[in-house]
DNA sequence: ATGTATGCTACTAATAGTGTAGCATCAAGA
DNA sequence: TCTTGATGCTACACTATTAGTAGCATACAT
């Protein structure tokens, strides 16, 4: 499974999260990355470019068709994780 | 997004994915996770089980019921990325 | 008792990520 | 033209994580 491989890297299924909504800068996805350093996060666009799933204009980062694909099928994931993380705060208690 | 940082460790979407078909012994599990070391393994199992996605029996690791839900998510990422594997395919060329 | 499988720990070397500083480029404003 | 500010990004020293191997303790079967 590539697609694993790539997104089981740190910060890489959060990037792509918070292209969600619109197009980013890239420092402004730093920000909301929780500051992640340059270095990671520039390897990081570097790939999901080289992997169609992100591309880059003037208006910053933003996701290829392909990779808004991509964000609408975490956007279920996500979906799910609210009845998970619920569930879980039971178990806890 | 909890989900996600969970996920964007090295070697848990892996797990996961693993244990798809059955339940699956420590080693077993190393085999197939590339021989991953068991340090990181065992960490990521206990992750996993804190967060109720996987359990242990006399039969070995396994998904909960939760677990199982979530990779059937996972089930439907593989299958786009059959199609997003092709479409990356036709720009090399 | 001996062999075999289990889950797992220990330890060192290698790799990846962090955090900070700062550079080169460009565009707008004074 | 000379700042000023924002951009993407690199450099580098430090730290954290992972890899890779060896091996232990337990259990169960022969």
């Amino acid at each position: 499974m590539v697609l694993f491989d790539i997104l089981g890297q740190r910060w890489t299924l959060r990037i792509l999260w918070e292209l969600r909504l619109k197009r980013l800068t890239f420092r402004e996805l730093r920000v909301r990355c929780e500051n992640v350093s340059p270095t990671v996060l520039n390897t990081r666009l570097k790939s999901l470019r080289e992997l169609n799933l992100v591309d880059h204009d003037a208006d910053g980062y933003g996701h290829t068709s392909l990779g808004h694909e991509l964000a609408t099928q975490l956007a279920t994931l996500d979906g799910w994780s609210q009845k998970w993380a619920k569930s879980l705060d039971m178990l806890d208690q």
